[in-house]
DNA sequence: CAGACTTTGGAAAACGCTTTCCAGGAGGTT
DNA sequence: AACCTCCTGGAAAGCGTTTTCCAAAGTCTG
């Protein structure tokens, strides 16, 4: 393993002028001897040993990045525009998916302020069970102590940077446009209730029902994936409109109705939340609240890696796109 | 920042006690000791600092996973396995996109060399330019000497453990299905001509219907993705079948198609390949050639993580899956 | 109960880099 | 010509761990 002391001997120059030539100071270092040092280098392949810069420097080049799951693609379109930020500004990114399991984010925190990342960006609905949003901020300020930096894109519940969806916001718009359409009898394909993204769809849509004079929708809770979209699906008999609360539960519903005959949206309207991208192509496509996810999670970073003066909450709204899978009643 | 010093001065033992009852030694440290430093870790909020760690070990526990594209559910779905295996194995991930860009595979490599990564798993086809290859083998090779291990999951050109899909064969095979319903005329919807995968799957389809006798299949190149195929998908009149070289071409096709009124299957057929999960609940369902993908990425890691006195690839073969998309003729 | 092991705890030397001082020389100013 | 400053290069002190020796204290065995 070549290190910089076989580079600056190699070289005929002290250590301290290879660090400065290779790893960017603020010290000059005059033309002959910084040619010499660079021809070292590449002569005998030299690579730094970050982990022995990140010791000396007290703070690394690495950001770390907390998800429920990669494979869903609202997670997999967050974190890639996460991932452009920190690649133009140089950061490496270690990803952690924790599968809605809230230990496990409590548990990557610690591991990511072990590595003394720079930041850490947690994203994801936080839970209901205020016990563990607790522990999980006591976690955080630990972090935060000793000079982390860290954004949040869900809910402003930790006291960190956070970037909002407006769930509550756009559901009740989806509301509104859904019973535009006539719509009178819906029901909502909640996930589990103890996340508060569904929680707050569910109460967005429901709260607008209710402000228009509209009977209460029928709830109906579920895993919040595809297969839980398709269970909750089979018990929405006597309903015109079905709301998923998000994309990949409607798919399951899509799928519910499709191999019981039901058609949609003939005889059911069915919307979604996210508007995930791999999704557009669904046939019927499907109604839903747009979210700027790559934006989302890009600017969660910017707000992590920015100044700190003042903690920032910045609400993001969804826009609501009606397709094929809704239509008009009569 | 509290260190291991202040536990071992707060807990009255030495550095090195302190150190062997908070990581993992194989040393033996008595319980009233022991329990002394636990305590005062505890008290003192004391965190390991993952870089000094590594440092003085020579060793981390991070891998670097380098993928072309996050939001490609193809790319989710394998890093989804391999980092499932390094999550049982204590190991963070650190993972980089290259967005098909070579360079920036190499780029990644040097990198993760840098940060003296375990282990590196290199995701995605290679490319047909042998002198890119080259070069890339040579940062792998230099990254090797110093320890590293590394994987791919692609083809097997880096002289690396590697985990390839069979492309040719499950090309083959799909071919053979599909003529078996009938066709005679196919298009094959092909990806740019420099990525090795792409162009494998051409050669085994195309080369399966010389077999047959059939006539050559009229090959449409354009990018890897939906608008890929959504535009090859423009010129495929007078066919009875088309073959996507990936379902995500496929699903532009399948728009194609439905935006001109052509109707599948009954104007014509349609194939892709992977079977990407997010894509099952697709209309018309569609035929594709089933990789294990998350199998894929864990047992990459695996070999990567394994011992390695020999090279290795594994050949895994893919499972023809017809479905509505396709059918027979006449 | 002596000798031979086995445990257990601590001192101190790495690990590979950054950065603070210092020192010497070049260039400017009275 | 004497005095300052500015620049460049090097010596050495960290950064926070791990781990190799040592030494002291048990624990066995015959």
């Amino acid at each position: 393993m070549v290190t910089l002391e076989d580079v600056a001997r190699h070289a005929g120059v002290s250590l301290a002028t290879a660090s400065r030539v290779l790893n960017g100071s603020t010290r000059q270092v005059g033309a002959p001897l910084r040619a010499k040092v660079e021809l070292a280098a590449a002569e005998l392949g030299y690579r730094t040993n970050v982990a022995a810069q990140t010791l000396a420097r007290g703070a690394s080049n690495v950001i770390g990045l907390v998800v429920h799951d990669l494979t869903d693609p609202y997670f997999a379109a967050i974190a890639d525009g996460a991932m452009r930020v920190a690649e133009s500004q140089g950061l490496m990114v270690m990803i952690g998916t924790t599968h809605r399991d809230p230990e496990r984010e409590i548990a990557y925190v610690s591991t990511l302020n072990a590595q003394r990342v720079r930041a850490v960006l947690l994203v994801g609905s936080r839970v209901t069970d205020p016990r563990t949003t607790q522990r999980l901020r006591a976690e955080l300020d630990r972090y935060r102590e000793s000079g982390g930096r860290v954004a949040c894109v869900g809910q402003d519940l930790l006291g960190v940077d956070t970037v909002v969806p407006d769930n509550r916001r756009g559901a009740a718009e989806l509301a509104r446009a859904l019973a535009g359409l006539g719509h009178r009898n819906f029901a909502i394909l909640a996930g589990p209730d103890w996340l508060i993204a569904p929680r707050d769809r569910v109460e967005g849509f429901a709260g607008a029902l209710e402000e228009l004079g509209l009977p209460a929708p029928r709830v109906l809770h579920g895993t919040f994936d595809r297969e839980g979209g398709y269970a909750a699906a089979t018990r929405t008999s006597g309903v015109t409109c079905v709301f998923a609360v998000n994309d990949v539960m409607a798919v399951g519903a899509l799928a519910s109705f499709r191999d019981r005959g039901v058609r949609v949206p003939e005889d059911v309207s069915v919307a979604g939340f996210d508007d995930i991208s791999t999704l557009r192509d669904l046939v019927p496509s499907l109604s839903t609240v747009r979210l700027p996810l790559a934006d989302m999670g890009a600017r969660a970073l910017e707000l992590a890696l920015g100044p700190s003066e003042e903690v920032r909450a910045e609400a993001v709204s969804g826009e609501v796109i009606l397709r094929e899978s809704s239509r008009g009643l009569g």
